[in-house]
RNA sequence: GUCCCUGUAGCUCAGUUGGAUAGAGCAACUGCCUUCUAAGCAGUGGGUCGGCCGUUCGAAUCGGCCCAGGGACACCA
């Protein structure tokens, strides 16, 4: 919560205390302010008159005149006004205004972090694709939204830690070993056999060139004799592996911890959770096979974790990776899975309870679907017959700051439309830019007055509309930046840094910044420098680049 | 069939967890560059919040029942 907020709430607690002496102690906790959709009515709101009619037995707009009669109206507060059903709307002066410009210009760069987090440790794990091929659009999307929760989490003052499990054994591998085996033998005329599930994309192929060139014959292998299935499933698993890093890289995103399952299902850690579920009673056999009771955590049939061959079942070594996350002490666990993972959410929260661990700690987020359109038209996808638009294809086509913003751009819950086309474009249709061009022409304005210091002894000259409107919102910042690491959703950011850039670009059309008169110069230069930190930390949070020239 | 998500302006979407006359961008139309970046600004038009009922001071938001679209319902991963 911000400054401002903190004073009128106190402000008003006590009003309440001493128009209505007898009231409730709890009536005024918990308080809280609303900022109005419409400026018209005010700068914050509180419905405190309507939440405490029913225990009062008095009329709402009465309340509110009894409370305003006993809040301080000198400093802060402009004027205090009642509306219709019983809202008090406040509006702050313009002086309390500036003083909190002040305020967020002493805290520099530093403006809008917090220790909300208290250095928590938080994990977030997303991407996880499996090494079966390149990255796609979706993977894309989930890449831009965990890599910019992390930056806004830790901001926020956790303690992050960014993870990709790699799926690096189990049927889809082998079939990729397989697809690429056969690849690599018909390149060498030799006879092949294509499996059944296997991976058709121009990788293989050219993963599969690559290998003729590679080995020689001269090593005794060159026609493929001799090199098992285990050769080319590690081959081509370590070769994609070093795309999606490579990829990932290129579009700003690092990942801390590289999780093997290989290294998961070696360890013995899959054995020691069904030995735990086994102790616990939360297994059974059935059809000669394992079974957790799910269902006893409300999911909606018991889950099979070891086949009646004794293999283990997909969320097997799954149980086991969230027992890890838990054991490691992570007090906030965010997972970000495809929207075909939607059925795994509660059997996995249902193995967590099992196990004992708090299901609350676990957040898993679904990005939904991405939909590219090219020319107006959606663009169809398939990993295994090897259609689809790679995230490298999208950044080479538009360029990562477009990229990473359009994949955030919707709530990571909602079907997203990816438009090529006005992605790529360089006019005003395209937000990124509209807000990129703002920062661009700040930097230009300031390079325009280099000669001129921003000075906070004239702040006191800043009054009109648009100056006051972007100090406010300036002074929300924090407040959106605590939404969006509560919410989970960085579009709430970026959805900010538009409004913001909005009421930049109105008040340059409006006023000259630069002009004759030097303090108002040196205020204003002060209230643009600070608007330029926001917008840079911003489009930083999102992983979008702050241009200086554009 | 069961469960989950979605339904808001011509299009793409917000809507601060129940607040006031429901917003933004795009598209359409009208203006603004001899002065700090026109990738910008100012303005106009555009709505049965899928439908009905209920909960209360107050509902796009909560509950129930319908309608429409999408997804998930493996001893696949």
């Amino acid at each position: 919560m911000i400054k401002i907020e903190i004073d009128l709430i106190i402000a008003i607690k006590e009003a309440v205390k001493k128009a209505f002496p007898g009231i409730s102690a709890n009536a005024v906790e918990g308080l809280s302010l609303e900022v109005p959709k419409d400026k018209r009515f005010g700068d914050f709101s509180s419905n405190i008159a309507m939440r405490l009619s029913r225990e009062l037995r008095k009329a709402p707009l009465d309340i509110a005149s009894g409370i305003i009669k006993h809040i301080d109206k000198s400093g802060m507060i402009q004027s205090v006004k009642i509306e219709k059903p019983g809202f008090i709307n406040f509006y702050i002066s313009n002086k309390r205004v500036i003083s909190a410009l002040e305020d967020i210009v002493k805290e520099g760069v530093g403006f809008g972090s917090s220790t909300l987090g208290k250095s928590k440790k938080a994990q977030i794990e997303f991407v996880s694709a499996n090494p079966t091929g390149p990255l796609t659009v979706a993977h894309g999307r989930q890449a831009a939204i965990g890599d910019s929760l992390a930056r806004i989490l830790k901001f926020c003052g956790y303690n992050v830690i960014k993870e990709y499990y790699i799926n690096d054994e189990g049927v889809q591998i082998q079939a990729l070993g397989k697809s690429l085996k056969a690849m690599f033998m018909e390149l060498m005329n030799k006879e092949s056999e294509f499996p059944e599930n296997g991976y058709k994309g121009r990788y293989i192929y050219e993963m599969a060139k690559a290998l003729t060139l590679t080995l020689s014959p001269e090593k005794g292998r060159g026609k493929g004799e001799g090199l098992s299935d285990d050769f080319f499933m590690e081959y081509a698993v370590k070769e994609i592996m070093g795309t999606i890093t490579k990829d990932l890289e290129n579009f700003g995103v690092h990942f801390d911890v590289w999780y093997s399952q290989k290294s998961l299902a070696k360890s013995g850690k899959i054995e020691k959770v069904l030995e735990i579920l086994k102790d616990k009673k939360f297994l059974y056999q059935k059809d000669d096979a394992t079974w957790f009771r799910s269902t006893d955590f409300g999911d909606d049939k018991d889950r099979v974790v070891i086949k009646n061959d004794g293999s283990y079942t997909y969320v097997t070594p799954d149980i086991a990776y969230h027992k890890e996350k838990f054991e490691k002490g992570y007090e906030k666990i965010i997972n970000i899975w495809g929207p075909d993972h939607h059925g795994y959410i509660s059997r996995i929260k249902a193995a967590c309870q099992a196990l004992g661990y708090d299901k609350e700690k676990l957040s898993i987020l679904i990005a939904q679907l991405v939909t590219l359109y090219r020319d107006g038209k959606p663009v169809k996808m398939s990993t295994r017959e090897g259609e689809f638009v790679t995230l490298r294809e999208i950044i080479n086509e538009v360029g990562r700051d477009a990229s990473r913003f359009f994949f955030i751009m919707r709530r990571t819950e909602s079907h997203l439309d990816f438009d090529l086309a006005l992605a790529k474009a360089e006019t005003m249709d395209n937000p990124v830019y509209y807000i990129q061009y703002a920062h661009a022409r700040i930097s230009s304005i300031i390079e325009f007055s280099e000669n001129v210091k921003p000075n906070l002894d004239n702040l006191a000259l800043l009054d009109k509309q648009q100056e006051m409107d972007l100090i406010k919102t300036l002074v929300h910042y924090p407040k959106i930046i605590e939404a969006a690491a509560a919410n989970l959703e960085p579009y709430i950011l970026l959805a900010y840094l538009q409004d913001l850039a909005g009421f930049f670009h109105s008040y340059y059309n409006a006023y000259r910044i630069v002009t004759n008169d030097k303090p108002l110069t040196e205020a204003r230069i002060v209230l643009i420098h600070a608007v330029k930190n926001v917008l840079s930390s911003g489009l930083n949070l999102l992983g979008v680049n702050a241009l200086e020239k554009m």
